[in-house]
DNA sequence: TATTGTTATACTCTATAACTATA
DNA sequence: TATAGTTATAGAGTATAACAATA
């Protein structure tokens, strides 16, 4: 996992020029294997949007991991939780909907939560079905932390891809939230 | 996952006012819970390049996985194919590192498209520990075959978010390639 | 009948560790 | 001793199906 190691900080926005290396090429040695990683072209993956896309969501993931990683809090827990900090009382169908995640996940998710006392369901007064999600007075002052952490990695992104490329690409995916 | 369904096939790049919506409001009937998911806010997410990100991730991986049901092809066995297929010989380490698979899953990845008669793993003379990589016949027409298919895809991510977007998108990540 | 939360299963993917055969 | 490929395990995440309680 190229990310782990962190090569080309390059904290910017100016190399811009599509690398699109050479789709044969011979090593260093006598031989004609690249097994220098850096000599692998890509072929047609330049060019695919989800392939960067997908490297790029791998790095964004592994940088939150780390940051928020004294309070122990992954992306999807994070997601969870500052729903409903921003909607008390929803019920567990409305945040899967909410974020894309299957019911059946968000169960374990909650589970977690709870058990974390970050979280609570509370027995629905109007369907008897459902549970209304709370943050707890705990998890409260937990989220605002992790809200502290969360700023600090979204530095990192803007020192990674550059502040303006950064703002251009909510603007571009603003459609998917 | 909204992606199934699909509403708002918006097909271009006109809305690009963040959608912040309000972090608190209560749903149409007396109630004070907001049951519509449309009425659910999502209060600092809004701002996250990694939720954006991840959402558009997974609606691109979603239209890829069915772009090539028909072939049977997932994204991760199309980037190591393309990789083969662009760099012969390649030992499985020199793929893993390429694309940023673990070793060990490049394996059972291998194993399927081997099985398939897609792709072969020749004993190296010069390393007896390495395989060299290498498409078949049949995998390099295939291969074509894929490649024709995943063009297709990307004309969908096109009509999606924009042609200048997406040229913009690829600019802006080409560094995590 | 339909929906909410739950349990269960299967498969993909990430992250490790350990083993073997070579180097 | 280090590396390439392999096997194994554990957890996250996706995708389903089915069930009980309730609507």
């Amino acid at each position: 996992m190229r990310a782990a190691g962190e090569k080309k900080v390059t904290t910017s926005a100016g190399r811009n020029e599509l690398p699109t290396r050479a789709p044969r090429k011979r090593a260093g040695r006598g031989a004609a294997r690249p097994d220098d990683a850096d000599e692998v072209g890509l072929d047609a993956l330049v060019g695919h949007a989800g392939y960067a896309v997908r490297r790029f969501q791998i790095w964004i993931f592994q940088d939150f991991v780390r940051t928020l990683a004294s309070v122990d809090i992954r992306p999807t827990q994070y997601s969870v939780m500052t729903v409903i900090g921003a909607n008390p009382g929803l019920s567990q169908m409305a945040v899967a909907k909410r974020l894309g995640i299957e019911r059946a996940r968000l169960v374990h998710l909650l589970d977690s939560l709870e058990g974390r006392k970050l979280v609570r369901r509370i027995k629905s007064k109007t369907d008897r079905r459902s549970h209304a999600l709370h943050l707890t007075a705990q998890g409260g002052l937990s989220l605002a932390k992790f809200k502290q952490l969360a700023a600090e990695h979204e530095r990192h992104v803007e020192e990674k891809i550059g502040k303006g490329n950064r703002e251009r690409l909510l603007q571009i995916l603003a459609g998917f939230t």
